[in-house]
DNA sequence: CCAGGACGTAACGGTTGCGTTCCGCCGTTT
DNA sequence: AAACGGCGGAACGCAACCGTTACGTCCTGG
C-alpha cells in the first residue's frame, strides 16, 4: 500500500544526508524534510534510524560491481581500477563510505552490513582476479591473494578517501605499472 | 592558574570519547563526566568544542613521528612500515583516525588541521625515504614519489583502519617484498 | 589571616531530536 | 456512496546538550 514514489525520496534523501551529515548526526526529521515527507511515512516504513540505514545502504552497496575478465591480467588490473577509482570519486561515495567505516568499528551491525556488502563481494573480485592470473600463469603460484588485493585496492582508497588528493594524468598509469611489478616477482 | 592535571584528565578524557562516540557525537558535558569535572572548568580552557578538539588532536598528532634513517631502503622501508603498522594497531588511532578523516570531508577547519598533522608530516616522511633510495642508487631516478607513498601507505592503511584484517605472521614482509618489487623497476 | 581564583554542583532557558498520537485530506477500492 | 488507508502536518512528553550563571568550597600566595 506504501506509495513508491515516497518511498523513493526518502531513499534518495537518506543517501544525501548521510553524505552531508553523516550517520552520527542523521536524523529522522532531518530526512522527512529533506525528502519533503512527514515523519509518519518515515516510520511507517522502518522502526528507526539504524535499520533505515542499514536497509538502504545495504540495498545500494548490494547491487554488485561486475567481475572483469577482459582475457589478461592487466587489461583486468586496469579494468578494476578504473571502476573503483570511478566508484571513490563520485561524491555520495566517497563521503558515505569512510564515515561508515568509522561508524562500523564502533557499531557491530554497520560492521557487519558492510562487512557483507562491501568486503565479501570486493574480496571475491580481488581473489577471482590474482586466482585466474595465477591459473594463466601470469602470476607464479604462491601469490598471497590477501596481500594482492590490499595492495590493489589500498593506495587508490588512500589516495582518493582518506588523502582525498585528485589524480594526475598518469597516476593510474604508473600505480597499475607499480603493482604489476609488485606481483610479477 | 588552570590546574594541570585538570587539564589533563580533560584532555585525556576528549581523546576517549573521540574514540568511543567519534566527533559528531561527542558532547562537552559527556567529556566533563569522563573527565570527572565540571563543565565550567572545560569552558574555562576551550570556547566550544571544535576548538577544544582541534587542539588536542592537533597536539597529540603533532608529536613527530622518527625519520627512519638506517642507511638502506629495505631498511628504511621496514622501519616505517612497522612503526606506521604498530600506530595503526591502538585502539585509540585506529577509532579516531578514520573518524576525524571523514569528519574532515565536511569541516575546513578540521581538514586543515589533520592535513597539517598528518599527512605533510608523513608525505615529508615518505619523500626523504624515497629522495635518500633514490640518491644511494636503491631506486631508480624518475621514481614518483606521489606514487611510492601511496603504496606504502595505502594498504597498511586500508588493512588496518577499513578492512580491520588482523596482520598475519609473515603479512608485512610480503608487502615489503611487494613494495620492494614494485619500485625497483 | 585574608583575598583571589579555580574548582564542582546545580540550575537556567533554549534547541534539537526522539518516537507517538491525532487530525483532516484525498485517491482507491468496493 | 461509503469505507479504507496512506499521506502531510502539528503537537505531544521526554531526553540530551548547549553555553551561561550563581553559589559555596578549597587551595594558594601574599
Amino acid at each position: 500500500m506504501l506509495r513508491g514514489d515516497i518511498t523513493k525520496a526518502i531513499r534518495d534523501a537518506v543517501m544525501q544526508e548521510l553524505a552531508d551529515v553523516g550517520y552520527g548526526r542523521l536524523s529522522i526529521e532531518a530526512v522527512a524534510r529533506r525528502a519533503g515527507v512527514g515523519k509518519t511515512a518515515v516510520y511507517r516504513r522502518w522502526g528507526n534510524k539504524l535499520e533505515m540505514v542499514l536497509e538502504i545502504v545495504s540495498d545500494v552497496a548490494g547491487r554488485s560491481v561486475p567481475l572483469p575478465d577482459t582475457g589478461s591480467f592487466a587489461g583486468d588490473l586496469q579494468l578494476l581500477m578504473m571502476i573503483v577509482s570511478r566508484a571513490l570519486q563520485h561524491r555520495i561515495a566517497s563521503q558515505i563510505i569512510p564515515d561508515l567505516m568509522a561508524e562500523a568499528s564502533r557499531n557491530p551491525q554497520i560492521a557487519e552490513t558492510l562487512q557483507k556488502a562491501l568486503r565479501t563481494h570486493q574480496q571475491a573480485v580481488g581473489d577471482k582476479l590474482i586466482g585466474q592470473a595465477v591459473a594463466r600463469g601470469e602470476l607464479p603460484e604462491g601469490t598471497d591473494p590477501e596481500v594482492a588485493v590490499d595492495l590493489i585496492l589500498g593506495p587508490l582508497y588512500w589516495r582518493l578517501a582518506v588523502a582525498r588528493t585528485p589524480l594526475g594524468d598518469d597516476y593510474l598509469d604508473k600505480l597499475i605499472a607499480a603493482v604489476m611489478g609488485a606481483l610479477r616477482a
